[in-house]
DNA sequence: ACTAAAAGCGGAGGTGCCTCCGTTTATTTA
DNA sequence: TAAATAAACGGAGGCACCTCCGCTTTTAGT
């Protein structure tokens, strides 16, 4: 019960999945992002069948993945908030970072768009599933940081904020993504909040 | 647009549920009966074309009369609260006024004890829906006050609660009810809780 | 009592969900 | 390279959802 010596065999017990065939890999990566697609244009209540259709893989295959249309879900939303937070660093590097901020708070809400419509079926599985909840939130809160933390670094926006104030600050983001104006409310909310950034940079 | 001459027509336009024809009647009320029963073995899930081949008429019947599983959901519901409230008044006029309390809260736990495994959708649907659920705790709470303000009137339980007062002490019947010992926990804590109120009862 | 119109009935049919398992394909071993 | 084994594939089949509409029953008018 102490020691398992064939523990020691396996050399990276690290976020371990195991391999998978390469057939099933393709299958895999192939999936989820046809499922993107069909979520995006279809909304969250896609026809699987339909997904794995496009996917040209039989309904079964779907489902050895994915067990359940949550596990698919989950994957893709992941996979979503990924791509924005990985734009983060992209947008650091190729513009002055103030610049690189705005426009990744344009991209956020752009992508919050996105989800009008699924939100009741995305919050009971964002309510359900905690961990999904923490983790994503975490990651665009961190992807937030970095740029703010940059900018502020570099004096092009004031200093006396961090990220947490400007995260809290987008907030009105959520409410009411649902009436026609919303976007460009949000937009103009966006440039409001770098104005006021902007302004008394550089003051120590 | 500012009077409409026919309005004055209808003679009720109250809370006015049309009348529905003699058959059509038979058929919801035998629906609403069976679903109730269906629920109760099933679970919330159940296959509502069981519950329509039970009932003894067609799935276009069941649809046309609830348009969708949540409707047919609400009206078990509303139902199944309504009786336990009316229970209330029944209770109270052939036992004695301590007594009806206690033996009200006992079917009071037996009916939540009922919902358990229901968590989740049952859950779903009272937060989507509000009304259902102010109502219902409405009616609840008015049974209970009742219950109480006859009991404390004749002195057979202490006079310094009210109705939520006791409402409160019960809340934690909802607390993880899906545990084997929930049950007798929860009479315990009924027993319990009338012990206290007699206590000291008829003292001015 | 008779009849037209309104109201209601019910189930066939098209679609989606999900499981199960015989067949195919990738990988390993020799 | 070839055979053996393990992994993965995919779709048929069974069940449930829900809509649509031709047929039946009730109701109201005479």
């Amino acid at each position: 019960m102490a020691f398992e010596p064939s523990a020691s065999v396996e050399p990276k017990p690290e976020t371990a999945e195991k391999p998978l065939r390469a057939d099933a890999r393709r299958n895999r990566d192939r999936l989820v992002e046809v499922a993107a697609a069909v979520f995006a244009e279809r909304g969250i209540d896609a026809s699987l069948e339909e997904i794995a259709r496009r996917a040209g893989v039989g309904i079964g295959t779907l489902y050895r993945h994915f067990p359940t249309r949550e596990h698919l879900v989950e994957v893709v939303y992941r996979r979503e908030v990924e791509g924005l937070c990985a734009a983060a660093g992209e947008l650091a590097q190729k513009h002055p970072s103030d610049v690189a901020l705005e426009e990744w708070m344009r991209r956020f809400v752009d992508y919050i768009a996105t989800k009008r419509g699924l939100a009741t079926s995305l919050r009971i599985l964002l309510t359900t599933n905690s961990t999904l909840f923490s983790d994503t939130s975490g990651r665009v809160s961190q992807a937030m940081r970095q740029l703010v933390e940059a900018a502020v670094a570099d004096g092009t926006i004031r200093a006396d904020v961090d990220a947490s104030d400007v995260l809290h600050a987008l907030s009105g983001i959520y409410s009411a993504p649902d009436t026609p104006e919303w976007r460009d409310r949000s937009r103009r909310l966006v440039k409001l909040l770098m104005d006021g950034l902007r302004f008394g940079a550089g003051k120590s």
